[in-house]
DNA sequence: ACTAATCCTATTAAATTAGTAGTAATTATA
DNA sequence: TATAATTACTACTAATTTAATAGGATTAGT
């Protein structure tokens, strides 16, 4: 029931971008530091969100990685569904066909419920807001290191 | 990201428990043949539910499984949590000292806020409700076939 | 041509999932 | 008291998923 590292590691790359977005193409090498995650397995988190149109990328000498849209049209919940797929809890959400019980089972609608309120929460959160709000912790944190 | 098996079928199981309650202890083997589980497999759920306080067993012939609270003080998060463990969906949520960018990080206070969201829902569910629930719609049930 | 990047594919170790199987212990009842 | 029914416990296993690492191919700027 944990996201995976494809999901928490993808969010952080693409909230990278967001905040060098509009200074051109990002190295990987450069978020892989900056994030703490090896530059080869971010390597295979691209790979998607391109496909997914969620980035773009320029090969070769100063190439690297920029957003395809504006932070503020880019929302959490579409990095997630590209990376780790569908975020229902179960795949009876999804495909109901996979199950005879569904008309009667009373745990699937709960199920989807509970993933509804989930997604709602990270269709909610843009790249723009995850930015803002990164700010305001950056100017709180140091504050707190200073007691 | 999905409920593995252990929740889902212990799910049922709970309710299947719930719709029979008050009826003695119930077998294994019944519930297993309604909820079309196998057996051996709900043998491994039931021993930490009892761990967990929420189910009752007696052993030997006549033996069975009964819940060991009222269906209206069960809920579906306890029976979850019981089996899969923590709700979260990332670590870092419950155990923040495994990660020092916690103060930091954005992405953890939103996994935070959608965990919450997703286990509400969850806490909100009593096995009574979802017995209700489940009569509701085996009323209904009948019609939609007969269309 | 050289260098700096992304791009692509293969490989792998470890962990998790979803069970099956067999046996021991317990209890009711004939 | 023997038998049958049932939970309780432990071990095992096949398949899948996760979390990477490695290496070479391709592309583009200088």
């Amino acid at each position: 029931m944990r996201l995976s590292t494809k999901g928490r590691y993808g969010a952080r790359l693409m909230l990278d971008l967001a905040v060098y977005y509009g200074n051109g193409p990002i190295l990987l090498k450069d978020v892989a530091e900056r994030q703490g995650i090896s530059e080869k397995y971010l390597g295979h988190l691209v790979a998607p969100l391109k496909a997914a149109g969620l980035i773009n990328s320029t090969r070769g000498a100063h190439g690297g990685y920029m957003l395809a849209r504006e932070p503020r049209e880019i929302t959490l919940k579409e990095v997630i569904q590209t990376l780790e797929g569908s975020l229902s809890l179960v795949e009876c959400v999804d495909t109901s066909r996979i199950c005879q019980r569904v008309k009667s089972c009373v745990t699937r609608d709960i199920w989807e419920e509970a993933s509804e309120k989930m997604m709602q929460v990270l269709e909610a959160s843009t790249l723009e807001d995850m930015v803002n709000r990164q700010k305001q912790k950056e100017q709180l944190q140091p504050l707190v290191y200073s007691i």
